[in-house]
DNA sequence: TGGGAAATAGGAATCGTTCTCATTCTCGGA
DNA sequence: TCCGAGAATGAGAACGATTCCTATTTCCCA
């Protein structure tokens, strides 16, 4: 399915001189498949059961090619997700109980001025080629009932 | 200096059920001489030279009483701040190489739409108590020097 | 002043992540 | 088609930040 996102990563990949190999495919395949950041232990769990020396170096390459992200959290574990430039540009909401991870997207006037006066910020501090995270850390419903 | 942070927080830790012993003080001393997100590292290595499980142990019992914060970055190490409610809302420019903070403030009118704009989205997603978190990933001066 | 709960210090244990290295695979050239 | 060099893989060791355990010390207050 959808084989403009692989052929997509495939370019990445390419450019950065690296081979988009079955392992690589699979790891955006379930990327894709899960529409959300997905924690490392998932990927590594998965049904296909990928050794866990070549989740991370695999994801490492996709990360550097600029196909995916790495997502941080509150928990100690690493997520990640497809690279914007692939998907869209989006924001997360952050369960501070469980990790678990939504994505949400705002008003594209919104995300513009956002985007503006926080570039402006950036550049005061004299800082270079900054990307803005805007994120959500509240407590989702499921983990509001269990402490209820 | 600043009795009134350390009765702030000596008020915080007692509604938790804590005291303010003189270790969690030195802890938040730090914090505010720092004056931005410091590493748990540079805490147990501080001058004072205190032992980590005492370190860990007390940024955990502040941060439960609500008086210090911790920050996430994209580095693997944990960096602790005072909590809003003791200096200010603020935002943090992160370095994305040397994992450097620096915090940051944007224009209280773009703040509040930001704020009621998420927690909209907040709503509508079914999360309770959510606060934002905006941050800016980018390279610093200095890693920008030793790159060149 | 004494008893009991809380805090401390030191180190062991844990856990996610990174590293190492021997083996396997892949691709381009002969 | 076959070969060889470089890339990728997989298994496990190594690493580092954090958490946990436990004996000892400190503090509160009766």
């Amino acid at each position: 399915m959808t084989p403009d996102l692989h052929h997509a990563v495939e370019d990445l990949l390419r450019a950065a001189g690296q081979r988009y190999t079955p392992k690589r495919r699979d790891l955006v395949e379930i990327l894709r498949k899960v529409g959300r950041p997905a924690a490392t232990q998932d990927l590594v769990e998965g049904r296909r059961g990928m050794p866990q020396s070549s989740v991370y170096r695999n994801l490492a390459v996709l990360e550097q090619a600029g196909a995916v992200r790495r997502v941080i959290t509150e928990e100690g574990v690493g997520r990640y997700e497809l690279a914007e430039d692939l998907t869209t540009h989006h924001h997360h909401l952050v369960c501070r109980s469980c990790g678990a991870v939504v994505d949400v997207t705002i008003p594209a006037r919104l995300e513009r001025t956002v985007e503006r006066t926080l570039a402006a910020a950036a550049a005061a501090a004299d800082f270079e080629g900054a990307v803005h995270r805007v994120d959500l850390i509240g407590t989702c419903r499921d983990c509001r009932d269990v402490t209820a």
